[in-house]
DNA sequence: TTGTTCGTACGAAAAATTTCCTACCTTTAA
DNA sequence: TTAAAGGTAGGAAATTTTTCGTACGAACAA
């Protein structure tokens, strides 16, 4: 036991963590084998164990909540989503784009694939935003 | 010699890497001896050999370019700024946010420390871009 | 009951990243 | 001309991250 803590502040997923996060953050609590099959299916090849391992350590880390009560052990982000991407998007902007938002839409909008659509949804996200 | 290669498409930089990068971007060529300054003032304490394998293994990699015809190499970025980080912004937004630009901006603009300034700036590109 | 399937635990290997030590060369100042 | 300062090269260690093999227990169907 020598786990890197991570209580919301000092947290930083890595990559792979990170895909164990969405699964569990689209669909719920899960199992391992849910969880595995998933990242099989939309990410790429993974081994069970591999998925499983990486779940214990992360449940170390108390980055996800487990549910032993079962032989099928359910794991829950610990992590609540909205506050982790928030806090990963800061880190994102801080470091690639010397913390300015709209450097960062500069960015995002002079990409060809940010479409008309996503497009008009920010200025309707905007608009909201001037009523208060 | 058996680095991962990375011709803008397959390239990663990683944490580390990222913040040399940063440092060319943001300075032009240079030194080792000047990176690892700039890192240990800005980022944190970090060895001169440290700074120097590094970018040796990014010029391996291809990630930087090195002038070697003087004694100081100086070393430029190679990967352009601005592709890299739309690059990057790209994966970002797609591991992130599903590949939707609004929920990241939603994310970005529910930020308190986004300021009126930004928004307005933010605001501004949009009409900028109504007219394409 | 017995074997097959499905689960966890654990250890360790493999890979990737990061750091530093040592050797040795060049420049420069005394 | 010598010592000190500052440069590169390379190997290797230390960490971190990722993956997998093996052991073994529980559930379940035949």
């Amino acid at each position: 036991m020598n786990r890197k803590k991570s209580g919301i502040t000092g947290m930083e997923p890595t990559k792979s963590e990170l895909e164990i996060l969405q699964v569990l953050w689209l669909h719920g609590p899960s199992t391992v084998r849910f969880v595995n099959d998933t990242l099989n299916e939309v990410k790429r090849a993974v081994q069970y164990t591999s998925t499983l391992k990486l779940m214990q350590i992360m449940a170390e880390k108390k980055m996800l909540k487990r549910d032993e009560s079962n032989m099928k052990h359910i794991y829950t982000a610990a992590m609540e989503e909205q506050k982790t991407k928030s806090v990963l998007l800061d880190r994102f902007v801080d470091s690639m784009f010397n913390g300015s938002a709209s450097s960062l839409m500069m960015q995002l909008l002079g990409n060809k694939k940010t479409s008309k659509k996503e497009l008009q949804e920010i200025r309707e996200l905007l608009n909201k935003l001037d009523k208060s």
